[in-house]
DNA sequence: TATTAATATACAGACATACGATATATCGAC
DNA sequence: GTCGATATATCGTATGTCTGTATATTAATA
């Protein structure tokens, strides 16, 4: 219980990284693209800040090698999200609603006093 | 404009210590309190963590001293969350949202496919 | 008054991530 | 067959936060 836990707060860029593999399984370029795109542009993570995630989120089990469709470019690495992975995933977004709960409610009574 | 932005994401303990203040002027002690309080009793600020950032926030001029009540424990230093220091939480909070939004997408799509 | 709890602060080390640079290599298009 | 985009990888460095530890002071209370 309480699984990977250990892991949370996520950095954008591991957050992006697993939420892509969320969707679907997908190679590192295409990751890069997919988080640029979720964040309407605003989180462009680098190569090198990439596939270093890549190999640490590899070490945690919270991602794996995938078999590389036929046919598909002969470059492309691919990955996918574990169930270990998906649970970290899910509990992110839970501290992500308590943290925007808290500040939402402190904005409004911020604003009531203050400006 | 955009000001402020270059600070974010935030971390847990920041984001805590300016969202406490956001309501209302407090000392080191009591924000530690209140972010225990606010998080549910999950996040505890230590107190090294603490009065380091407090510090660190008082130099990029998000916070402010505040000057302390008469008949106050006269320990107590005081801290004022500034106009930019609002601004900041204001843009962390629109980042959380767009975070959270691109993760439950995730989710409600992962979960029609695979498990 | 002795003791404990509350309060405040500083510092050093551990640790991790981000980033830029660099190096290869393959693919597709022209 | 050259060129630009795609694709993966590593290395070193910069940066920054967390944590633990140590130290003090004041307030409360026994």
């Amino acid at each position: 219980m309480e699984k990977g836990k250990d892991m949370l707060p996520l950095t954008e860029a591991f957050y992006y990284i697993l939420v892509a593999l969320y969707v679907e399984p997908s190679h590192g370029y295409g990751i890069m693209q997919e988080a640029e795109r979720m964040s309407g542009g605003r989180v462009k993570i680098g190569a090198g800040t990439l596939y270093t995630a890549l190999n640490t989120l590899l070490g945690r089990g919270v991602i794996d090698n995938y078999p590389v469709p036929e046919g598909t470019d002969s470059r492309r690495k691919m990955y996918a999200i574990t169930d270990e992975g998906r649970a970290v995933v899910r509990a992110e977004i839970s501290r992500l609603e308590e943290l925007l709960k808290s500040g939402k409610q402190a904005l409004s009574i911020g604003e009531e006093r203050g400006t």
